[in-house]
DNA sequence: GAAAATTAAATTGTGTACATTTAAATTGTG
DNA sequence: CACAATTTAAATGTACACAATTTAATTTTC
């Protein structure tokens, strides 16, 4: 007699339910600078090392180049960065902030803080669930064969 | 001094991360059935309630009708489920398994297995990790204005 | 050092997400 | 009963995701 697994228990689902959540609950904010999620995490990349190639981007944040060079060149379009060709190594392209993608980092922190006040846990939660999410994250990237 | 707020300090980014982790693990299953990961959560709600509008649907998934209108013509274009305007309520849809749909429901239960095998976390560990999240989704909802 | 293998982006095609608008049906109110 | 307000889907348009293929450049291997 197998207890019912409806939707509601599966975790799959709740993680799924939850990013959605939370980029609904940013996206007034990030509609004010301009910009989009992705694009959001793009620059928290950028903002850490002011140039990057597409693949290191990529690699951080576990997107495709079929992904990121559309939206790289939507970001070129809004001059937030910069894409050019590298010249030691001609199959790469590196991606600079422009001055304009750089300033934007300071009207950005309040939205980490809208998460941080609305999910009413403390820190300590925070940081534990965060751990414990990244390490799901890293198991279940190892179950993969490939 | 304030210390650096890292991308990998940023809970959003680790849940974001980890929802798209678990799609890329499920997709071989759901390929060999045919399927995308969204229309396996449409496939959980109906083998719960093998009837559903379409508004129905979108209030247990969190999805609108722009996104569940094509999904579902998809979903009926490989007999999955039947779609029918409603006699009583001619504004409302009604989704309908089809035997198809019914009889994948067995063919599925390697799939949560999947992630609780390649989590390695205890039951009570999961269970109380699903019940963090869909509380933080809860308040991230709560928090929105609308 | 040239052919083969590998690597990095770009391209193509399908399928979500979601904001916004439209259209049709129903309900509520005077 | 009429008509405004609401409700439900559908349609439209933009922007991801990602599989698969292509192209060009670099490395490896013989």
């Amino acid at each position: 007699m197998k207890p019912a697994f409806r939707l509601e228990d599966h975790l799959c689902f709740s993680i799924y339910s939850c990013s959605r959540a939370i980029q609904r609950m940013y996206q007034p904010a990030l509609k004010k600078l301009g910009i989009t999620y992705p694009q959001y995490l793009v620059l928290l990349v950028l903002w850490e090392n002011r140039e990057c190639s597409v693949k290191q981007i990529g690699a951080l944040l576990d997107l495709d180049s079929g992904t990121l060079t559309p939206l790289l060149k939507r970001m070129e379009g809004k001059a937030l960065l910069q894409r050019k060709r590298s010249q030691v190594d001609e199959r790469m392209v590196t991606v600079r902030l422009t001055e304009k993608g750089a300033a934007l980092k300071e009207k950005t922190v309040c939205i980490p803080e809208t998460l941080i006040r609305s999910s009413r846990m403390t820190q300590a939660e925070m940081q534990n669930l965060n751990r414990t999410i990244k390490l799901l994250t890293q198991q279940v990237t190892q179950g993969q064969m490939k």
